[in-house]
DNA sequence: ATTGAAAGAGTCTCAGT
DNA sequence: ACTGAGACTCTTTCAAT
């Protein structure tokens, strides 16, 4: 699937450094890296084309705008044929921000993004339980996010 | 802690537009909300001082890239207050992207991506098994990401 | 493939409202 | 607080290597 997308070393230093600050300006970097700004905007645009750069996005704080009850939802399913029907009705709620369906301990994990915890409250007790299909869940609530960040591409290659 | 912000509908709109793709122009945003572009800059720089924004980051595919295992670590500690020490060797290991101190089933919750399954062996049956004071863990290998998203923010003040 | 420079587009500032 | 225009910076293209 991934074919050959040939990256080098230069195109894996790139992505190193914009991936969590995509501000600096292609002369900048290309100083950095010892290449033109020319260069970077080559290269720039090929990881666009294959797919690999998909844009830019803005970092935003959610903390500070008052998002700050992270949880983390362990669904076991009454019938795991029921997985697409329950996934559809889960999009629908939007505190919940990412589902994956899973093997292990649940049938699908999700996790849910709060201002409070009586929203919170209201996403599992009011939300969820309208849910058909759900046979029991878990709540694991964060009390604290220890870090969060890219998986750090290309170890070997640098 | 999150202070009196202020903000309106129009920053709350331009989070929303941004958010996922930051590639829009001032100008051409302007023009959707109704406002100039240079409105639209000192709103963007009031949010940066504020710290709301915090820049723009590249929106990298990582699954293009060989990234395409995913898994959820949920970890038991010996003893809770093992967490600090527990969380620094974890974080030396590139393969955990992000972890979080949790109430629940767990004490720790941790997520890895890896780029295939004997990587992620590796960090389970190598990696893991060297930190003292982890009790046991509890593997959830995700399938397939049903969705991922942004929480959306303001839902009510729009 | 990379470079350096020119053209085009976007950001940033500011005087006026 | 918003606007529009000018100054400035960055992106994008391209001929030359």
């Amino acid at each position: 699937m991934t074919g050959k997308l040939n990256l080098d070393k230069l195109d894996f230093q790139i992505i190193q450094a914009m991936v969590d600050n995509a501000n600096i300006s292609y002369a900048d970097l290309g100083k950095k890296l010892f290449v033109s700004g020319g260069t970077i905007h080559v290269r720039i645009k090929k990881m666009q084309e294959l797919g690999v750069v998909r844009g830019t996005k803005f970092n935003i704080d959610f903390k500070i705008l008052g998002y700050d009850v992270i949880a983390f939802i362990g669904i076991y399913l009454e019938k795991s044929s029921l997985y697409d029907s329950v996934a559809a009705q889960l999009k629908k709620i939007p505190q919940i921000v990412r589902l994956n369906y899973t093997t292990g301990n649940y049938s699908m994990f999700a996790e849910v993004v709060c201002k409070d915890i009586s929203q919170l409250k209201f996403v599992l007790h009011d939300e969820l339980q309208k849910i058909k299909g759900i046979e029991r869940t878990d709540t694991i609530i964060s009390l604290e996010e220890s870090f969060s960040r890219n998986v750090l591409v290309a170890e070997n290659e640098l």
